[in-house]
RNA sequence: UCCUCGGUAGCUCAAUUGGCAGAGCGACCGGCUGUUAACCGGUUGGUUCCUGGUUCGAGUCCAGGCCGAGGAGCCA
């Protein structure tokens, strides 16, 4: 047998025979010319067969062979600018076809359009059609390259419980199941608890996990469970959370313009966007956005607009204020200080300023907002305590946790990082629900 | 929880004022040596989301319900 390639390599076999695996995504058959657009998992390629050069029977086959059989192609590579794949550009003239399976029923699944719905029962067909091939490979180059920087700048991985004793912010809903006779137990809407305290054993630590949140949530930017990476530093202040935070992200982006180019280019993406996100990103005060909200309702003469852009101070924004925002900015923007009200207990007061917490989210451009949050967290212990019976938490859940503030307590911060989020950024997509490859959503958990 | 929109063939949709249920795609058959979701001809294809009501007659109007989408709130 020839060379087994991968799709994703075919420029470098330019003349040689060779084999590929994989499956009919795309049949075109016209009269002596029979067109077979292969997926094998890395790329998509054009295979070309001609009648007067194969066997009468092999072209019969290949002449009417159903969507999505499996199939083991040899053949010649040759460049032709019209054969279409990812990448494309390269083609194979058919030597030879072994079909594996011919596919005895109708595909679900046709190269027309077809509604959200329907294609979300089918997902797990859906995951083979380009755009969601492309967005899922994607995905686990987005993921690789957090792991891989996190791993190379010190940060220890230390994983946290899914399954916790309560809420760990107290705001969201969660969702409950029975542990044994302890009680409720609720799934993990965020491991950053835990994570402050291994950082008085590690320093520099991440936690990296699914995340639940039992929000009746009805929008493109929601999951019920979703991908959280969260980094947390000892001695680390808001300042310098905001310089790992640049690096981290522009790290994600730029190796995902080196390794995912085809992909994104497929999905129609717009690589000069993407080449710009490099640090420094511009940092914007709480006070200095409201001031721009401000500004942007008096310039519109849209009624509608400027009622959903309506805020007071203390209040924190939602999607229409972070949208109007980022369409200020070509980079991702920090906005930092929020009012103590509107952000969770355990974040260090400003100093001087008490209703102003040392908190920053980063909003991505485009109009696709919040991608990660983060604070310096309250390193004074009776500061956390009174925190604690202001926000009415039961303080006996919390008795390790400020425990870590006891016994050498030190200036420390971090953050979460919504993967989904990032990764319909970086693609420039639409919609969450394609960024994972089986979305749990407020009505669907199958498949 | 609230607001808006939608549910008709396997899929995507149309159906005028309440008057015979339609098209494209898919599948199947035939044609075509450069297709890019090919194209051309033919064949196939229906619990119009459910229940009740108005009417000579309901996909269409009314009431209730179910399901879905987008948005708000909440959040990553």
């Amino acid at each position: 047998m020839p060379t087994l390639i991968q799709a994703r390599d075919i420029a470098d076999y330019e003349g040689q025979e060779i084999t590929l695996q994989g499956w009919v995504y795309n049949r075109t058959h016209k009269g002596k010319l029979v067109f077979l657009l292969i997926r094998d998992g890395y790329g998509f390629v054009q295979c070309v067969a001609f009648q007067g050069e194969l066997d009468a029977e092999l072209f019969e086959t290949l002449a009417h062979i159903p969507q999505e059989s499996s199939v083991i192609v040899t053949g010649m590579v040759r460049a032709d600018s019209r054969a279409p794949g990812i990448p494309g550009g390269y083609e194979v003239g058919i030597m030879g076809v072994e079909v594996v399976q011919a596919v005895g029923d109708e595909y679900p699944i046709s190269l027309k359009e077809h509604g959200v719905d329907f294609l979300l029962d089918h997902r797990h067909l859906w995951i083979r059609v380009p755009s969601q091939w492309a967005i899922l490979r994607i995905r686990t180059t987005i993921i690789s390259a957090i792991r891989e920087w996190l791993e190379q700048n010190g940060f220890t991985l230390l994983d946290t419980p899914i399954l916790t004793p309560a809420a760990c912010e107290g705001t969201t809903t969660l969702f409950e199941t029975e542990y044994f006779d302890e009680g409720p137990a609720y799934l993990a809407q965020s491991g950053q608890l835990y994570n402050e305290a291994n950082i008085f054993a590690f320093g520099k630590v991440y936690c990296f996990g699914p995340t639940f949140r039992a929000e009746k949530s009805k929008t493109r930017r929601h999951l019920t469970e979703f991908w959280m990476v969260e980094p947390e530093m000892a001695f680390c202040d808001l300042e310098q959370l905001m310089e790992v935070e640049e690096q981290f992200i522009s790290h994600i982006v730029q190796r995902t313009l080196r390794d995912c180019r085809n992909e994104l280019l497929s999905l129609g993406r717009d690589l000069s966007v993407l080449e710009r996100i490099v640090p420094p990103f511009p940092r914007i005060s709480y006070d200095e956005a409201l001031e721009k909200l401000a500004q942007i309702r008096a310039e519109t003469d849209d009624a509608e607009a400027r009622k959903l852009l309506e805020i007071e101070w203390g209040d924190d924004f939602g999607s229409p204020h972070e949208t109007a925002l980022t369409k200020l900015f070509d980079k991702p923007v920090f906005v930092y200080g929020y009012p103590t009200g509107a952000k969770a207990f355990y974040m260090e007061p400003w100093p001087g300023r008490p209703d102003v917490s040392k908190s920053v989210d980063l909003l991505a451009p485009e109009g696709y907002g919040e991608i990660t949050g983060g604070s310096e967290r309250i390193s004074d212990p009776d500061l956390l305590l009174k925190r604690i019976h202001e926000h009415n938490l039961p303080e006996e859940a919390f008795r390790w946790y400020i425990d870590l503030r006891r016994y050498g307590s030190v200036p420390h911060s971090g953050f979460g990082l919504g993967v989904e989020r990032t990764v319909t950024w970086i693609c420039g997509i639409e919609h969450i629900r394609e960024t994972i490859p089986y979305p749990r959503t407020i009505n669907r958990v199958y498949p």
